[in-house]
DNA sequence: ACCGCCAATCGAATCGATTCGACAGGCGAA
DNA sequence: TTCGCCTGTCGAATCGATTCGATTGGCGGT
């Protein structure tokens, strides 16, 4: 048992043809007894699971089976960001989870991808995926989109702009956030400030400028920010360098700092809400008195504010759930239409009245 | 351009023959065209690739490069819990991101893999992967670990029990514990209950018993323990479900209940700490005036506390690249040695002298 | 008694690359 | 001039499975 009987000598794993050597049989039948495809006798079966045993035989290689079936059970997730940044959002934990979940009772397993192709090896470019699910909740994808539609991985785009050969999970990001500054407008609020989420590659903090409005790379954040405009046309913004609290602190310093007469503010992302919650507080601004807060996921974060955040509630593991049956859909052959999730505001103790001044 | 030159008909990816016969070159130089090693004229590398754009060949299928080299360009990370549980361990996200830092510069990528073994196929037993991390923060790893040395990939475990075939990450759990309890037992505290990691596999909450404190599943929890215990060898101890701030609320709680004449709490994780603070403030008591707290991991965690918590501090980032760093020199065939961090205590303001009574 | 069918097994082709050894030709050194 | 070496290229073997079609033997039906 400490050293099994290994023809090769030791070191070197058993194949199955060895295995099938041992009990006495061809390889396609031990290959049968070990997947379960077609018919094999009980003793037959039991001959080779035994021989298996002995050689320490572990199972088929997944490299050789899936160089033969075409298959190699892995789906990726492509994200922007590095780990570190990505999962400090909820919302992308969420979402992970709901793939990772529907996936995994699928038997597929997950991998991890960011999106930069500069190595010359390593990543998108060569890593095994039989399907890939882009999360581009903010800047490009474009040269990923490229080089995985030419290697014929069916391409899963989570809130991503619309591109051919793309199947899409999306959320319906302006109509949530118009209802929401519409809320915001009810409550006879008009100097509104938005905080955006990021708006290029490079994650560039600043106020909101018509260049960046006009690109297209941030499509999540501009579908938000037309949502605001629907309703506060005018509403100046800035932009954060990522869905942190930090981020939305910053951001909300300067909006204040700028517009001494804002009402309310308006977060892209709960973060970046609780980040504008904490600027006034800072201030001694009282919310919601003071200053109304908006935000939008609702995301379940840590008793982290003594506040409940009033907010455009989004599905968020549903949405990821729904990108990786698109994914095993696409997979399994059928027809795959994109899907499309509604939000739903949810009010807090954030947004009142303004103050009469 | 728009649909390129197929010779088999469209839908099907060219392979690399293909594209050597177009090219006019065998398949062995088209491959060293591609891979750069072995001499090519620079003429007949152009003509390749050209022909590979002709195509839309998008370089070597890895399937069959895995399949042929042996090496598939994955590492596997396997944790116990679900994405959504783990990642909410800001302990285990840094970790993450040290290892996909790390092994992404190398060219590998990340596998997330979760080490239940009940479903038939997927995830472990025939995922692809060169090297394996097994993040064993809680507890029992026994099985993947079997599965997993049977395929002969190199594991790496990072705070898990020492186990033959397996290279270790770890950290001074117990003593850099012991350094915490040993500043409370300077300040003057007597009376000191200890929030500990998961003891078992369901995640069980409720008092320690002796029966958890002798298994050895709950590696890390348990040498944290022994860190208290060397100073305070009766303090009384309630283990929590995860290392979550509601858990480490609940097991306060549950604490402060059993014993009133408290003087201190010590959480074994940063987030089980923050919830024994919120327990505290909840019933009134001052934090460090009336309850002093301590944590371990050194965890920055946003705003979400106006403590600056009083820890014993990890070198999170580092043990993820150190692990990856040993999978690395495993791959390389390199002697590979265990690698122990230290910690190191820091002083906030949630811990003081226990108040005269 | 014969035919057909099904269960069980096997042989051989195949998946798409990498890589080793061989070979041809050109060049410099002796 | 000749020998050896280096460069560039090719053929063939190989990685370890899966799977298709063929084969064999046993069995029930008529």
């Amino acid at each position: 048992m400490a050293t099994p009987a290994n023809p090769a000598g030791d070191g070197a794993r058993a194949t199955l043809a060895q295995v099938a050597a041992r009990a006495g049989v061809s390889a396609s039948t031990a290959s049968l007894a070990f997947s379960g495809a077609g018919p094999v006798a009980d003793e037959t079966r039991e001959r080779v699971l035994a021989a298996a045993r002995e050689l320490d035989y572990g199972g088929p290689d997944p490299r050789a089976r899936s160089l033969r079936t075409g298959r190699s059970g892995i789906i990726a997730v492509v994200m922007e960001d590095r780990i570190r940044v990505a999962f400090r959002d909820p919302m992308v934990v969420t979402l992970l989870d709901g793939i990772a979940d529907e996936i995994g009772t699928a038997g597929y397993s997950l991998l991890l991808l960011t999106d930069s192709l500069e190595r010359a090896e390593g990543g998108l470019r060569d890593a095994p995926m039989d399907a890939a699910l882009l999360l581009g909740c903010s800047t490009d994808l474009d040269p990923a989109v490229r080089v995985l539609s030419q290697r014929q991985v069916p391409l899963i785009g989570v809130e991503a702009e619309p591109r051919p050969g793309m199947h899409l999970v999306d959320i319906d990001n302006r109509d949530g956030m118009r209802a929401g500054a519409e809320h915001l407008h009810d409550l006879g609020h008009r100097r509104v400030a938005v905080i955006t989420l990021p708006m290029d590659r490079e994650h560039t903090r600043g106020p909101l400028t018509a260049e960046w409005a006009e690109s297209s790379v941030a499509y999540t954040g501009l579908e938000r920010l037309k949502g605001v405009r629907d309703v506060f046309p005018d509403a100046p913004a800035v932009v954060a360098a990522g869905s942190l609290i930090e981020e939305g602190l910053v951001a909300a310093r300067a909006l204040l700092d700028a517009h001494s007469d804002l009402t309310a503010i308006i977060g892209q992302s709960d973060l970046l809400a609780l980040g504008a919650i904490q600027a006034a507080e800072e201030r001694g601004l009282t919310v919601p008195d003071d200053l109304s807060v908006l935000g939008f996921d609702g995301a379940r974060i840590d008793g982290l504010s003594r506040h409940r955040l009033t907010t455009v509630v989004q599905p968020s593991v549903e949405k990821g759930r729904a990108a990786a049956r698109l994914a095993l859909a696409a997979l399994a052959g059928e027809q795959v239409e994109s899907v499309a999730f509604t939000t739903e505001l949810r009010l807090g103790d954030t947004t009142a009245p303004p103050r009469e001044r």
